[in-house]
DNA sequence: TGTACATCAGTGAACGCGCGTTCACTGATGTAC
DNA sequence: TGTACATCAGTGAACGCGCGTTCACTGATGTAC
């Protein structure tokens, strides 16, 4: 009868267990000083080993800073995910990944701005990051060609674009597909595709400004703001 | 007969002429380093200065990035001013602003961060920060404001703001008076406020995802989902 | 099952570096009589 | 106009600090016979 652990040794257990522990305390850190002051001398005295320590799992403080921003990545995909598999109506799924994404940055600040604040100086992200990075706003696009599929919204949204706009629109689309980027777009109508990344971006300049201090004085808390706007994007991109 | 300088000494001017230079040189090295890179040390070298002259200009580092926020903040509310003087149609202005703060923030990608990215860790904005900071959404309300009274934007925007939606913005407007920062907002409706508010924070998420990469691969260069977006929020807003 | 060897984790000292800030100083610029 | 004093700009050395990374090492864990 094999254990759980069948063929693992008690080195790949530990080896395991303190990649997870550093990444932990890295992540604390990077809440208290940010990621440019993110110091592997500081993870290891708070984990109580000496800094060379850490070198046997991470080669180097970028590759430390490069896990931590796939985590994120990936913890902000998951709370996407999660969040479609809540509802079956196409308006009530977009609404949930918005507000999923939202409480995800609030409970993170600090994994948001890692990811989607200003880029760490001298920091190149590497190919890894990528396919955790369009998890997200493929969540997105999951909603609305589902969406799309069970005849949920309205095409061309709203009012209808007029002519410029949707000619427009139609070479957007063409140019994101002509880039490789519009994996499982197809389906969706250029408008509703072109309204969709407006309604996304706006998502994130929201809580950019939420999160970054812009309100300060104005709308805080944002709560109710935040409603009101996913309410509108929702009508915005033709969800019913 | 006076001289243009009357009464401005010598040293009066060498000292405005080093602040300049310091300041431009600091922001040099933002675009080279990021904010947190900024070093005082590394001013002064280029400079030809000894590091610690510096202090007799700035008391510490911090104050130092203090002055090079306000500059910035200065810089994109000149940006977005001098759009609105180049038309007098409501809807032409608020394209033109638009187009003038994304300009702006290309060509000044760090000032741009160093405001509306992630905070930097441990630096506390202080208060004469405010003024130079709202000048930027003021800009954008008084556009919206002289739209109103001159009778150009359609309220409520669009197809009308159903009821419950209409609830909300009346409640958010409210609130923004109430917190004392709907400075010039009287005389606009709420639904266009909140709406205007919503195509703000979208302006500055698309800015900010062409800016910190967000759109690498899929939406690059951005210039015509910019103008794309622009219109469509445009329209949103009310602007005819 | 027991032994010999290989692999790996963690140590501690050291390298070279740049940083912000302080301080006593020199010499130039401004001011009052 | 000239002199005596005060103000200010810039110098150079020093303080104490933390950082990333390397390296030879000890001792524990795993593997092959």
């Amino acid at each position: 009868m094999n254990p759980p652990n069948a063929g693992v040794t008690a080195r790949e257990r530990a080896r395991a267990e303190l990649t997870r522990e550093i990444k932990e305390e890295a992540s604390r850190q990077l809440a208290a000083v940010g990621a440019d002051g993110l110091s592997l001398r500081a993870v290891a005295r708070s984990l109580g080993m000496v800094s060379s320590a850490l070198y046997r799992y991470f080669p180097s403080r970028d590759d430390l800073l490069t896990a931590l921003i796939i985590d994120a990545y990936n913890a902000v995909g998951d709370a996407a995910e999660a969040a479609i598999a809540t509802h079956s109506c196409a308006r009530e799924r977009w609404v949930a990944v918005c507000r999923a994404v939202r409480a995800w940055a609030i409970a993170n600040p600090h994994e948001y701005a890692l990811i989607y604040g200003s880029p760490v100086p001298g920091y190149r992200a590497p190919e890894a990051t990528i396919g955790p990075a369009s998890r997200m706003p493929l969540a997105f696009v999951r909603v609305i060609r589902d969406g799309v599929a069970a005849g949920e919204l309205s095409v061309p949204p709203g009012p209808g674009d007029p002519g410029p706009l949707a000619a427009q629109a139609t070479a957007l689309a063409a140019a994101l597909a002509a880039a490789g980027a519009g994996a499982g777009a197809p389906g969706i109508p250029p408008c509703t595709l072109v309204r969709a990344v407006i309604a996304w971006t706006q998502l994130f300049g929201m809580i950019s400004f939420e999160l970054f201090g812009q309100f300060v004085g104005s709308f805080e808390p944002a709560d109710d703001l935040f409603e009101h706007t996913v309410a509108q994007m929702a009508t915005f991109v033709g969800l019913p």
